[in-house]
DNA sequence: GCCCACGGCGTTACCGGTAACCCAGCGCGC
DNA sequence: GCGCGCTGGGTTACCGGTAACGCCGTGGGC
C-alpha cells in the first residue's frame, strides 16, 4: 500500500504570508511565547491548519544549537533482552524529546570496525551516545574514538554489584546459586556465554566464586554465543558420571537448548539434573519443563540509562544510576537433590 | 561509563579561518566536487581533523532541502521476528544514507491513539513513512493521516501472494497445510492469532479454505495474541476426543505454550497429535519435539520493504516488490499419520 | 599580441527556523 | 499634557551548511 509523492511543505513564512503576520509572529504561535492577541493567533493558527504546515526540525535543530538526537550503539537489536533494552531507552528518550539513531555493530567483531561505526556516528553529531553492548570490544572501540559528547555505556539490564574495590558482580549469577545451594546442589556444572561479553564474564566469576567457597572444583563445561544452538552444543559435554546434579546456564536461550540436548540423551530434568538460566525469556515458562531463572527488568534497565545518558546532556554531572533488583523465579526445571 | 560534557563543535567558517581558505573551499574538499590545488586540500584536511570537525546534519539537510529520515511504525520491535524486519530495514536505509526513526505504537491499539502518533511522525518532516505492522487499526489510522510524504505499507515479512480480485493470502499457512495434507493429516485443529492481524486473518482464511477443499468442517479451538502464554491456554481447548490429527498453530511461540499444555495433559507429539507453526524462530529448533514451521525471511523482508519505500522517495514510480519463498521446515513435532 | 576558456578560488544568497532588538500605539498616573 | 510601561507585533541577524555566480590569473589558439 502506498501514496503518491505531495508536493513541498509550508514554510512558516507561508503561513505568514496567508494569515498577513510577519513570520515572527507565527513562530511565536508555535512556541506559545510572547502576548498575541487571540484573533490573530486564531488567524494564524487557521492558515497553520490549512496549509498543513510541518516544522522543519533541522531549521529549528539548527537555529536553537540544540540536538535532539541520541546515538544508540545496539548489537543485535533483534533478539528478545536487547531490545528491550531499546524500547526502554526510546520510551525515555521519546518523552524526553529525543531522537534515536541506532547502530547495529556485532559487539563481539574487530575493534576497527566497531570504530568505524562509532566514528561515522560521532560525525553525524548526535547529542549523546549510548552504547547497549557490554562487551569488551566495544569498550575498547569506545576508548579510541574521541567523541565531542557524553557518552554513556550500559550494562544492559544484568544488574552487576560493584565496590569499591572489588569488580562489577552478577547479581543474577548470586542468586541462582543460592536457589541451587538452597535446594542441595553443591555440585554444579556451568554453560558459560560468550568471553568478549561483560555480563557473560561476571556470571562466570560469580559462578567460580560460589563454587570454591562450597569447597567445590568449578565445572564449566562449555561456553556458548547465547543461542539455543550453542547451548545444545554445549550440553554434549555434560556427563552425568561426573557427579553434577545441577546446571547452571548462562541465559535461558542456550539453556533451552541445554535441556533439548539433555531429553535427547534421556537426562531427566529435574529428576537426574536440575537446570538453571537467566534472564526470564517470556517463553522460559513453557519450556519443557519450565525453567527456573532470573526475571530481570531489561525495560526498566533501558529507562534508567537512558535518563542517565540525558541528564549528562542536559546537565553535566554525572551520578551513577540504581538499576532494578533482579528476582530468582522458581520453576519445574529445579528441584531438591535427593 | 562516562566522558565529560565537550565544548562546542566546529564548523566550516572555523575551518576554513584557520586554513586560510573561504567557507565555501571547505564545503568543496568536504564534499569532493570543484577543482581544488591538492595542497590547499591538505591544508583544509588538515584543518579539519585537527579541528575534529563535524558536519551539522541539521544544516546540511535545510540547505540541501532533503531529508534524510524514514520514520518506522513499529510495533513491539522487542519481539524477535519484527526487530528482524526493522534490522533489514535499516540495513539498507543506512546504505542508502537514511536514518531511522522509529515510533512505537500499539498496534492493536485505538485508532485514534495510532493516528495521535503517525501525526508526530508526519510532523516531522520525515523523507517517507515505513508501516512495519500490518494490523487493521494501523492501516485505518494511515487513512487518517493526510501524509506529504511517500508511505509504505510493508507485510512484516509474511510473503502473500495476491491475484488481480483475490484477497492477499498466506504462502506459508498453504504450506504448512500441504504438508500435513502429506503426512494424511485432514482433521487440523487451528490455534489463530489475534484478529487484528493482516497475517492472522490471512493464515486463518488459508487454513479454512483448505480444510473446506478438504471437505471437512474447520476446528478454530482458539485464538491468541502470539505470545507463549496465549499459545498455552488456547491449547486448553483442544480436545483429542474431537478426533483432530494435528493442530496448526498460527506462530511459533503460541506453539510452543502449547505444546507445554499438550505435555501437561499426557497428549504425546507427534504420536498423539502432530503439531506445525509459522516462522522458523531460531529456538523453534530445540522445542520438545523441536517444531515443524515454515522459514520466513524477516530480514530479507525488511530489505525489500525499505528499497521500497526508498524508491517512492526518490523517484515516484511505484512498482509493488517480490518477496522471497518461504519454505516449509519438516521437524519431528508432524509425523505420518497412523 | 589579443581573446577566451578554464582552473581555483571568494562572495553572496538562501534553506527554515529562533532570538534579540526595535517600534507604534494605547492607557495610565501625576 | 507628558512621560512611562505594557501589549502586540515587525525587523534583522544568525545557526551551519549548499549553490549560483563572479572574479582573477594563466596558458593556448590564431
Amino acid at each position: 500500500m502506498t501514496r503518491p509523492h505531495p508536493d513541498r511543505p509550508a514554510t512558516i513564512y507561508d503561513v505568514a504570508v496567508a494569515a498577513g503576520v510577519s513570520h515572527q509572529t507565527v513562530s511565536r504561535v508555535l512556541r506559545g511565547v510572547g502576548s498575541i492577541r487571540p484573533e490573530t493567533r486564531e488567524r494564524v493558527q487557521a492558515e497553520l491548519a490549512r496549509l498543513k504546515y510541518r516544522p522543519n526540525v533541522g531549521a529549528r535543530e539548527l537555529a536553537r544549537a540544540r540536538q535532539r538526537r541520541i546515538g544508540v550503539v545496539g548489537y543485535e537489536t533483534f533478539e528478545s533482552s536487547t531490545s528491550k533494552v531499546l524500547r526502554g531507552v526510546d520510551e525515555v528518550a521519546e518523552r524526553a524529546g529525543y531522537t534515536l539513531d541506532i547502530v547495529n555493530v556485532d559487539p563481539t567483531g574487530d575493534v576497527a570496525e566497531i570504530s568505524a561505526a562509532l566514528e561515522s556516528l560521532n560525525g553525524t553529531d548526535v547529542a549523546g551516545v549510548l552504547a547497549t553492548s557490554p562487551t569488551r570490544n566495544v569498550r575498547e572501540a569506545l576508548e579510541h574514538v574521541e567523541f565531542r559528547m557524553p557518552v554513556f555505556f550500559d550494562v544492559a539490564g544484568d544488574q552487576v554489584a560493584a565496590h569499591d574495590d572489588e569488580p562489577a558482580r552478577s547479581i543474577a549469577a548470586g542468586l541462582v546459586m543460592s536457589h541451587l545451594a538452597d535446594l542441595g546442589h553443591e555440585r554444579v556444572a556451568f554453560i558459560a556465554g560468550p568471553e568478549h561479553w561483560d555480563s557473560a564474564t561476571n556470571r562466570e566469576a560469580v559462578y567460580r566464586e560460589r563454587m570454591l567457597a562450597l569447597g567445590r572444583e568449578p565445572m564449566v563445561i562449555g561456553r556458548g554465543d547465547w543461542s539455543a544452538a550453542s547451548g545444545y552444543r554445549a550440553a554434549q559435554a555434560f556427563d552425568p558420571a561426573e557427579g553434577a546434579t545441577a546446571l547452571f546456564v548462562a541465559n535461558d536461550r542456550m539453556a533451552l537448548g541445554a535441556l533439548r540436548a539433555l531429553a535427547e540423551r534421556g537426562i531427566r530434568v529435574p529428576e537426574d539434573v536440575s537446570v538453571a538460566g537467566v534472564d526470564d525469556i517470556p517463553e522460559a515458562a513453557y519450556f519443557s519443563p519450565p525453567l527456573t531463572t532470573v526475571h530481570i527488568d531489561f525495560t526498566e534497565g533501558g529507562h534508567i540509562a537512558a535518563r542517565s545518558l540525558i541528564s549528562l546532556i542536559e546537565t553535566p554531572d554525572a551520578s551513577l544510576p540504581e538499576y532494578p533488583a533482579s528476582v530468582l523465579i522458581a520453576r519445574d526445571s529445579t528441584a531438591r537433590l535427593g
